[in-house]
DNA sequence: GAGGCACAGTGGCTGAGCCACTCATTCACC
DNA sequence: GGTGAATGAGTGGCTCAGCCACTGTGCCTC
């Protein structure tokens, strides 16, 4: 994580790469449903002279998108095109969130709702789970929230490292995973969700709600006090979208 | 969807391209820690060189792996290793359970017990807010399973059809999403967990526990009778990993 | 009819080369 | 002494042209 200067408040250029390009294209023509499920794509050379690329640039992004499960490539066969929403997984929740046309707000809430009911469950796992260690790291983090001046960026970035320490001590590792996915698409964009984050005592009450409930074991209360920050935040959050989306 | 014919058993020869090998060999060593976090790999051109690849073919590798998240490729600077567990997401899960060395029990039965809770609570979820339409496709699915002979694989399909209409139940994208990312890991290897199958007859009842509760929109004993089957299938599944892991 | 074969279409992979970006160094200028 | 422009080495981005390998089809032979 880099430290909290004032020049991290100033997102820098987004700058894209004709493979980035590429990819996006492509990967936004299948998700509209411009390509039928199962169908294969153009010939790599026909669609490298359409695209005006290279096949060797084309195939790169072809790379990106089997990996992303959005198509599957057989050699002597073609890519056929698969169903993302079937395939891809989590990796595909920032592209179906940050679309071409901009962000989509339903799939944003649904997935605000998403972060409020796992985070609370898995909170309340926590809370039953959590070792020594795991308390003292999270009061470190809280520590640091008290310390930093009202920096919307550091309080959300230490918000996320909070709740990421929240899936540590649930001691199962793919919770951690799973949460990685939706941290994620924040943090590859996170000045879109900037101005919810700006009071900064607020959040640290919260969280420290939270923290005392996963130290006293009190499952019920740690999950009431998570579900109650995620749900409040997240409307901060959806709010702030929607002014910039 | 293939159909259930009897060579559907023998699971197709595993045939791994260049790009594949090579994706798989940088990818285990990163998550093997044989890189620093932070670090930079070798220059393409060494990299290459040792790896006896083209340039081109590692390029490719390192598309997949920088969209898999193990690595962030910058102009002019080179491709910086990542900490695959903090940014990789749901993506890693089956890398993670099928390394090269084998099956890591440790993370599958992690992933397992996430299944078995997650499954549960949101068949709760599924159970409120299910609409008509969803318990008639849950209904035809577990026709289906009646109708089949005693086919393990055609029974495992089914078995995860009907789950992902659970998840679609719930009315939210991302946890349809989320559960492709688990789905994901076994359907790429469904036959190491084949055995755990073998009994449709009680796979059926069990499924059909939960479609009632679901149907009487009754959540606690959806959330029970979820539960109750995961947990005992989570159990064969682990059993039948190991024997083969 | 069954099996073998040839061919067209498609992705896999290579080698060579030039362009574009980044960073550290150098050096001229104030 | 400080400043900033120019340079050059190192690195990834992208292109081009071509050959190899795999798949499916349809013909041909027996």
């Amino acid at each position: 994580m880099p430290p909290e200067t004032p020049e991290n408040s100033v997102e820098p250029l987004e700058r894209q790469s004709l493979v980035d390009r590429v990819t996006a294209r492509l990967g936004e023509a299948i998700l509209a449903g411009r390509y039928d499920r199962g169908a294969t794509l153009p010939p790599e050379r026909d669609l490298a002279r359409a695209l005006q690329v290279n096949r060797t640039s084309l195939k790169h992004a072809l790379q990106r998108l089997e990996q992303l499960g959005f198509i599957a490539t057989r050699h002597g066969i073609g890519s056929v095109v698969l169903d993302p929403t079937e395939t891809a997984g989590a990796r595909l929740l920032s592209y179906l969130v940050f679309r071409a046309s901009g962000i989509d707000t339903a799939v944003l809430s649904d997935l605000i709702e998403a972060r409020t009911l796992l985070g609370a469950f898995l909170t309340r796992l926590a809370a039953e789970r959590r070792s020594d260690d795991d308390v003292k790291s999270l009061g470190r983090v809280l520590e640091d929230l008290g310390r930093v001046a009202d920096e919307p960026d550091a309080v959300q970035r230490l918000e996320l490292v909070f709740f990421r320490n929240i899936m540590r001590a649930t001691k199962n590792q793919i919770f951690v995973t799973l949460a990685s996915s939706m941290f994620a698409v924040y943090l590859g964009r996170a000045h879109v969700f900037r101005d919810a984050f700006t009071d900064r005592a607020g959040v640290q009450k919260a969280l420290g709600r939270v923290l005392d409930a996963v130290q006293a074991r009190d499952a019920d209360a740690a999950e009431r006090a998570a579900h109650d920050y995620l749900k409040k935040n997240g409307k901060a959050l959806l709010d702030a979208a929607k002014r910039l989306g």
